[in-house]
DNA sequence: GATGAATGAGGATTCATTCAT
DNA sequence: CATGAATGAATCCTCATTCAT
């Protein structure tokens, strides 16, 4: 079992740099933040990070391959068998109170500015989106066949509108300081009026 | 005239600097345009720039405001006169299309990134969209009044979550490489029908 | 007159920018200090100073022409007729009080440590240091002459080991936040004693 | 000794580094001297440097630590036991050799006119300075004591001013481009008779 | 004489990355 | 796997000076 204890300590520096990077990224931004300072942040030293990741850039996108795993707790509570009008008004109340912490906001504002120019970024980052849309997509499917939501709108489309409302009205809780308590319940009721919800 | 002429020549330098520092940051990204990039783009001898300028900062600064010029005419759009609902829709489509431009998207991401980390950014980030909300705020609680819409939600809330939904709906068409003709009427149907809007 | 009033506006004009110039280099020092600096400081426009002074190190050359204006009156006090140990005294107790001045020391040191690389610089300070070991040499050969003073040492010699106490006094002032008050009596008795005076 | 070498090699780099700035801050002065040129001199590429030392001043800070390992010899020449005269000839002598060196004025003013404006090269420069003097006061104070000297001014005062005639005399050496040899009797004549030395 | 835009070399420092140990 | 010295291009910005107006 050394073989396994030793596996195990790389796998918690991994990790170590990997949250430090985090921390860094938060408070600096991606490009502010240069390597030695996650290095030092990680307490590793810099040769070393170089032994478990190719680069500054791969860093990066292994935090949003992590954004994956955060993710998905709120596609369980997506494939829930309920009345689809409860179930989608519990997932925007979490989610919504996921993506509005400050720290999810810019991370997501960070990687989606990378991923302009970064293919292989953008492409977690659409996958990532694209699992949320289908799962979204199926409730809400079944929320119109169920004759719970009436609209003419196609189910992957209703997805995306639902999520850029949740997450608009995050970033707008983070960057203009409002209180998202008085943010949701109208956030709600727009999405169910836009769902043809039943009252 | 003299003077007049020189004062001009100076006026068109500093905006040649500004085209050349725009094109440089849709192209590069703020952060990895250099100063020299942007001075030998613009013509124009690196220590000069520092003449117009007082730091790279200050020429993202000055773009940002420039944005506000750019968006005077959806706000006229916003404030005709007519049917609130085809004033709506009308707003919808253009600022969709001026929204959806690549370059457009490059930019507000670009800003909007580097507003997190500095507040004069935010500050004129936020005032932007203040103009919008109001105006589109107004047009709402206008078309609530004259029963063309039908919602309990804040006209203010209102015009935030309408005006997520279109810049949402045209990053989509950027980053996901969608086609905008598809993408707008689905988002047209659903601001209308979250707006309660008859048909 | 209209002439003569134009050249002395010219002549103000020099001043001010010299007196920028001297606020400039006692606050950050020769090389800290930008032309740019100097004109803001003396409210005057980045190329009109170079109407007045070819370069930034003509304005040091003409600060260190100053200096021997501001020498004048000790060397009024070293050729003054009475007993030679009391000329003597008053200069030392006048010239250290002056040369103690904070902005006096800090300017003969930046001035000093130009001198070391810059001919023309080294040329002035040593002219004005001539000018006081001359009259000085003079007076204590007239102390010598007269039985004041009782030495071996050639009269030049003497002079410049006494501006060396005067002057290191001084320096030691302002370095080590001394007392001059306490440092006085120390030097003139050491001087004196040195001289040979009798008591 | 793997290690042990590896470190060696490291300190020879630090050194070499040291060696190279001393010898610019001699020939350009140390605002004149750029980080590249020392670099360069030293044989060592640019951004290794600031493996070494934080910055450019931090470089000069380690050289005016490197002077006090000069003084050592002179420090051990004033606690000799001998008659007080002779030894204070003795290290007349010496550091009037030593200090007339044109390197040491050149590095002497180059500190010392930093230390103006920076609080912690100041603070070296006093040490340095603070360790002759009690070494030279404790030697005139045996002196007095024995009867050798006979003076009523303190003994640290009397050591100050002994400093100040010999590095003064030091600087004119260099500056004034005397002789030294001519300029050492009358100093040592000077110095004894201030101290009211025994013939 | 007066202005300040224009120049481009040079300022110190940081960068991501490599590599010998 | 771990270390941190080594690299040199790149970073933003300031410099003294010139020159057209």
């Amino acid at each position: 079992m050394e073989q396994g204890a030793r596996s195990k300590a790389v796998a918690q520096r991994r990790r170590k740099i990997l949250e430090a990077a985090v921390m860094c990224f938060l408070e600096e931004g991606y490009h502010q933040t240069g390597v030695r300072d996650i290095a030092a942040r990680a307490g590793v030293s810099l040769g070393n990070l170089y032994n478990h990741f190719p680069g500054k850039h791969d860093v990066l996108i292994e935090i949003a391959r992590m954004e994956k795993i955060d993710h998905e707790p709120f596609l369980k509570l997506l494939s829930a068998n309920g009345d689809p009008g409860k179930v989608l008004l519990r997932f925007v109340n979490k989610y919504a109170a996921y993506a509005s912490a400050t720290d999810n906001v810019i991370l997501t504002v960070e990687i989606g500015s990378e991923a302009i120019r970064k293919p292989d970024i953008a492409e977690l980052f659409v996958a990532n989106r694209e699992a949320f849309v289908s799962a979204l997509a199926a409730l809400l499917a079944r929320g119109v066949e169920s004759g719970a939501f009436r609209t003419a709108v196609d189910a992957r489309e209703l997805a995306h509108m639902v999520l850029e409302l949740v997450e608009g009205t995050a970033y707008r809780f983070v960057v203009e300081g409002q209180s998202m308590r008085k943010l949701l319940p109208g956030l709600r009721t727009f999405v169910l009026a836009a769902l043809g919800a039943k009252p």
